[in-house]
DNA sequence: AAATCGTGGAG
DNA sequence: TCTCCAAGATT
């Protein structure tokens, strides 16, 4: 039997309210999982459907990635944004291609070692891909549990062992179950239990759900502090990329220096981006995505 | 363990 | 307009 008490609820609900997405569907492979999962990290549903759709019909496989210099895929992100995981990524392909024959592991793990696979991708890929049973605990999830167990608005900035351990004691017993319940409460989080309004009268458990029954009580202690963007390096690091991006082959320095007024700065960015090894600086002094 | 890392859409 | 935030990971 399941552990918790709306696992009917909520299961019937996914049955009928779940999104035909097609990393969902019953012949999506492995590698197309954890290509949307890392394409999903940190950004929207809407925005990852036509890349990833791009990015599956060009390297169906991670052979086919393997193969490729790793500019090709900083290039092939285009503007999904954090554009490292696009490195992971191709770095993902080259590691399953020397270590585990061209398959993508199965265990949590293999996954986990994986560069750019943390604790909620490698749970994602080994439950959505392979049916293991694995607690989900992305943004959607935690802010689900937050309201319906602990009665609190949000969830804490960053995930705590207790969260853990309370989606693993509400993981369902079987496996099967398990796989299919996660994504279910993810996908609650998604559709109904938003972050800004909450759609509680739509929602599969609200009869059970503490915060709802606190009387949707303010989230208490500071605002979590927004992320101001204009004027960052991360700004200045998303000019230059671009313009390498946008580029056919290397490009001369000063066509980089346009990008932005203060030298200091964009220094600093540019360098920051040849450390991460985003950026190929040349003997001819020209800079070009990686080879 | 707090900071860093892009981008764009919605309210 | 401006703030929030979207299937996190890494150091």
């Amino acid at each position: 039997m399941d552990q918790n008490p709306y696992s009917t609820a909520l299961l019937a609900w996914y049955q009928a309210n779940a999104r035909d997405l097609p990393w969902r569907r019953p012949d999506a492979s492995a590698w197309s999982i954890l290509v949307s999962e890392i394409m999903l990290q940190q950004t929207p549903v809407t925005r990852v459907l036509p890349a990833w759709e791009a990015w599956m019909r060009r390297w169906p496989t991670p052979a086919d990635l393997a193969t490729e210099p790793s500019g090709e895929a900083v290039r092939m992100w285009n503007r999904l944004g954090y554009p490292r995981r696009a490195l992971n990524l191709h770095a993902c392909a080259r590691t399953i291609v020397e270590r585990h024959e061209g398959e993508v592991p199965s265990s949590y793990q293999d996954l986990r070692a994986l560069p750019g696979v943390g604790a909620y991708t490698a749970a994602a890929v080994a439950s959505f891909a392979f049916g293991g049973r694995h607690a989900i605990l992305d943004t959607n999830v935690r802010r689900v549990l937050a309201r319906a167990h602990t009665g609190v608005e949000y969830p804490p900035k960053t995930p705590t062992k207790a969260e853990t351990e309370l989606a693993e004691s509400l993981l369902p017993a079987d496996a099967t179950v398990a796989a299919r319940w996660g994504v279910a409460i993810m996908e609650l989080g998604a559709l109904v239990c938003t972050a800004r309004s909450p759609a509680c009268a739509e929602c599969p458990i609200a009869n059970q759900c503490a915060w709802r029954l606190a009387g949707k009580p303010a989230h208490e202690g500071p605002p979590r502090r927004g992320q101001t963007y204009a004027g960052t390096d991360r700004q200045v690091r998303g000019r230059l990329l671009a313009v390498l991006r946008d580029a056919e082959g290397p490009v001369p320095k000063d066509d980089l220096d346009t990008v932005w007024h203060e030298p200091i700065q964009r220094e600093r960015a540019l360098d920051a981006l040849v450390a991460d090894g985003l950026v190929d600086p040349r003997e001819d002094g020209t800079y070009a995505l990686p080879g």
